[in-house]
DNA sequence: CCTGGGTTCAGCAACGATGTATGCCCTGGG
DNA sequence: CCCAGGGCATACATCGTTGCTGAACCCAGG
């Protein structure tokens, strides 16, 4: 292998300066008792030389990498195709790269199911971007032995710092909005597979429906899909029986942009025929057809904050669990009628 | 800190079995002479605990980190930003991962500009993503002790590894389909920063037209900008002009749905008032209002290909440099008009 | 019973950096 | 002149893993 360094270690810079090894070491990591005249030497050579300590020795020594690790399910794959996902990295690696610290991309697992970088030792910490992480994902992350952030998910009875968008109050804006509109048959569709975020959007809805109308419940206007195929057959359904929608909530952007293609294509028009709304406020959704009326998380922040969280967690390891709750925003644009 | 693997160590897996460390270590990696009892005892025992070896205590033995550093220019915040880098990731990931190696995204910098994640030696080999690097940057990575790997760029007279899309013929291609649609009067709008794939898109376009039409030079068609604003400028200003063009080819496609708004925002429709082509086929070229024709790249490929020119680098340090082209193609959609 | 060859394992040193205990030197006060 | 003490620097052990060397062991043949 070629080395890195150029094969430099401490205890040839000690020779070039005719000290020993400890104090090159001291004086790199401004620790001990050097005179000043000897740091400073130590100082310039190692910048001339542009050494810097070897990790690896370094980590064996301080049983500490100054790495973090990410991971997502199912896999890394889709983590950097979703762009909600992307903007949070952005604000991983930034706020981590100040504070010296690597992201470490761990996809493997070892057999049960363990994250490899963690049982090698290769990361002070693991951040967990939700994506589509099952119970049994999380309840092989309880024996994980370095620090947890779970970020945009929350799971009961895991004890780890958390942050979350507020789905709930997104939701809730989203009902109301519509209500204010003139909505009075609303629907919202949503995947089958529970996963916090989509529930919180439908009890944030719910509980927006409930604000101002007492009488409604779940089945009143909730459907659960497979896919976004199975979503917009059973729109279109919907759209053909006695009493159909005016307005469409989708869980996501995607889900609501794959609905206006399928609207299009069955001759209706947003918002005229059909008013819809989306969630997470993604790119595509400023740019479709009829810009996408949906909720906006604060999604460079996240990434931030939760690498913040990390940081806190790992200078103070026995602190309180924090679960901290990101606010949402409705974005109006033109998907919506006033009826 | 929390030890990984819970403070486990060969030692203790040794003291269990009655063997030697050494012992452990050879059944693990498969080395060595063991009679087969003793090594499944081993293994057997090490799948029990979960046990995994100490990465920062096997690289340093080894000189080997099984990570590869990934750096794009300026930083991190662009690369999540940008689905083409994202698509290429993916791949990167993916094959990677198979082959056991992780990805580390090293953001740090040294004094000089070198990777902080190279010198430390966290890192077997460097993939570069060459997004915005600069002669300078290029510069100082001759200088990098591990193997490296450029991506989506190509630099001369810099002996390494390199992997880049045929932006020359893609662009030829779209002049091509311009001229057989009709147009002959066409114009390509550029960023002024002389960047390898910008050149070769610039060069490509120009052969293309001159496989049609024997006499034409760059300044013929080139428009040179510093941003999009000042390309909307720049076209509308051309469109009063004497001769307007009647069909644009923007660099990329976020500078061509750029351009689609302004021309929107002054009256005119494309494709009927000016016909656009783009270049990436970025998710968000297909749902656009006006569906773009552009140029497509095989992105998961590229991702994938590259890391496996790594690997192939790592296991024959020696072996002659690799230059891979990979091939573009015309993804032809509703921006261009018939004329 | 002894010896020789082959198999199987244990011990040691090294990888590079760092914390601790220790020793040196020099100065200032008695 | 001697001793105490503070300021500097050095040796040594340690982190966990692995390559190398050599030794113990077993079995068969003389």
């Amino acid at each position: 292998m070629t080395t890195a360094n150029g094969g430099m270690k401490l205890r040839d810079i000690a020779e070039m300066l005719g000290c020993s090894v400890a104090t090159v070491s001291n004086a790199i990591n401004g620790r001990g008792r050097i005179s000043p005249k000897m740091r400073q030497q130590i100082l310039d050579k190692c910048a001339e030389l542009n050494f810097v300590p070897n990790s690896s020795g370094r980590s064996l020594r301080l049983q500490r990498t100054d790495a973090v690790g990410v991971i997502y399910a199912p896999s890394f794959a889709e983590l950097f195709g979703n762009v909600f996902y992307a903007r949070i990295m952005e604000g991983l690696a930034e706020t981590f790269g100040e504070a010296g610290v690597d992201l470490v991309l761990g996809n493997r697992r070892d057999a049960d199911g363990m994250p490899s970088i963690v049982r090698q030792g290769k990361v002070d910490a693991l951040v967990v971007l939700a994506g589509v992480f099952t119970a049994a994902d999380y309840e092989v992350l309880r024996h994980c032995p370095v620090p947890l952030c779970i970020v945009d998910s929350y799971v009961q009875s895991f004890e780890v710092d958390s942050l979350t968008s507020d789905g709930f109050g997104g939701a809730q804006q989203v009902a109301q909005h519509l209500w204010q509109n003139g909505h009075r048959q609303v629907a919202m569709i949503a995947y089958r597979s529970s996963l916090y975020n989509i529930e919180q959007r439908i009890a944030g809805f719910l509980s927006g429906l409930q604000s101002c109308r007492k009488d409604v419940s779940e089945e009143d206007f909730l459907i659960r899909v497979d896919d976004d195929q199975e979503a917009a057959r059973e729109l279109l359904a919907r759209l053909n029986s006695a009493s159909p929608p005016t307005a469409v909530f989708a869980v996501n952007d995607t889900m609501a942009l794959n609905l206006m293609e399928a609207l299009e294509q069955s001759g209706r028009k947003v918002p005229d025929d059909l008013s819809l709304v989306g969630f997470d406020d993604d790119p595509v959704a400023a740019r479709a057809r009829v810009p996408l009326t949906t909720v906006g998380l604060e999604k460079r922040n996240i990434g931030a904050l939760s690498a913040r969280l990390v940081l806190d967690r790992l200078a103070k390891p026995h602190k309180p669990v924090v679960h901290q709750l990101q606010p949402t925003h409705l974005v109006v644009r033109e998907s919506v009628a006033q009826l």
